[in-house]
DNA sequence: CTTATGCAGATTGTCGACAATCTCAGACCG
DNA sequence: CGGTCTGAGATTGTCGACAATCTGCATAAG
């Protein structure tokens, strides 16, 4: 009767408080409700949660580990404002990644399974509805889930994970470096993306995904200008 | 008189317990001498290392977060045991990574540059050396830090974590899986690997590494044979 | 008026103690 | 003889308290 090591449905309603946690702060993170920059208190988030401190302090090391959270000894935690170079590596990460999902998408010219296209194309009329609406955090959180959409449709959970954290910190640096507030997104790459895939035209999907990748980070303006990464000196030598 | 955030020199001799408690484990799972399923007690750990458990909790929080240590509720900490297709999936992620560095080592054909190139020959002169020497220990440390190298030369820090933390499960997976104790190793596939990244010939190093990324995987026998995954019934039924 | 100095409040870092849970062995019963 | 139950020991989960450190403001000096 040993219900043996892995338990499809002996744990069946223990959230985890511990993750939980961690979840509601990348989820307000990834919205934008806490910008780049913000502190992070432990026992003010302890409060709202109603857990004790230890708790929060577990979850902010989590997210420290996954980038979208800096921790800086006896200063405490703040969402993280990702320096330029490590803006460029995210893209650069997450071409890399999804260029590497599209073989297992459409498997050797067969082209998408029809159950993977048809979720796809579910999740594109979504898209197109919100902005149709023009729902602007919908859009956004909904053209992040697009790309994890994609990855667990090619059935790699350890890619999936890293894509999550990589997609993440992508939302994080568009929060910081976006000029205006996004002129007309990309809800159409996606579905060009999505027709290649499912023509089983792997180097057209290919293609597309990482031009799509490339105008996401043309679009910010990916220079410091953060105040304190600002060398006084220079800007005053100059005039 | 402020150190602005980045601190070049600021923070020379703070050993960080924590990281430092969070290495020598990790450490000690790569050379082995922690084999997979090995418990970690907590108690146990924090009297070795003179800290309280605190320290090692968290530790052993981030190795379960990197995935090559299983946390059990209310059991404990295990050194994991990859499941036959978590092996897998880590086999194809850095398939799909270390395929993705090779475009950024050799641009567009002018080959790598000489300094990369020779940190490269000079780290296959030491496996040659631990191979003549016949020193496994060596030879399984070498090999992994090999393509540490190559994320560490392509300059892509995020990338690079992430690939340290597949490269450290791959060897919990052949720690894992292997049969014999590993026929010839593959010093000579590194090189293969090397002479066409120095070439510019980027598709010929793409597929060099693809294919021994692919013959790693193949030496070992990926079936379940854990005591605890194995189904009894089935064993019998078909007999 | 600008620049140092010291103090109070707030926040993080660390630890030990207690409660909850699991493991294992031996006793007990069918 | 095999299976179940109970208890002791060991281990993990959780919390609150205290010390160390930082931040900002008031005060004093130049």
């Amino acid at each position: 009767m040993k219900a043996s090591r892995e338990r499809p449905a002996a744990t069946p309603a223990r959230p985890d408080v511990q993750e939980v946690i961690t979840r509601r702060i990348a989820d307000a993170i990834a919205d934008r409700r806490l910008p780049p920059g913000t502190k992070l208190t432990e026992e003010r988030l302890a409060a709202i949660f109603g857990v004790s401190r230890a708790r929060v302090r577990g979850a902010l090391a989590t997210l420290s580990q996954r980038g979208i959270v800096t921790l800086r000894p006896n200063r405490g935690a703040f969402v993280a404002t990702p320096s330029v170079t490590e803006a460029r590596e995210v893209f650069e990460a997450r071409r890399v990644v999804e260029r590497g999902l599209v073989p297992r998408l459409c498997r050797n010219g067969a082209g998408l399974p029809p159950a993977a296209a048809a979720r796809l194309r579910a999740h594109l009329d979504k898209e197109a509805a919100a902005e149709a609406a023009g729902d602007r955090k919908a859009m956004i959180r909904l053209s992040g889930e697009f790309h994890l959409l994609l990855a667990d449709l090619a059935g790699n959970a350890t890619l999936g994970t890293f894509l999550d954290g990589l997609v993440r910190r992508s939302s994080l640096v568009i929060a910081a470096y976006e000029s205006r507030p996004t002129p007309g997104c990309s809800a159409d790459e996606h579905r060009h993306i999505v027709d290649a895939l499912a023509a089983g035209d792997g180097a057209a999907a290919e293609r597309l995904m990482d031009d799509h990748l490339h105008a996401i980070e043309d679009r910010l303006t990916l220079e410091d200008r953060a105040a304190d990464a600002i060398d006084l000196r220079a800007v005053f030598d100059a005039a």
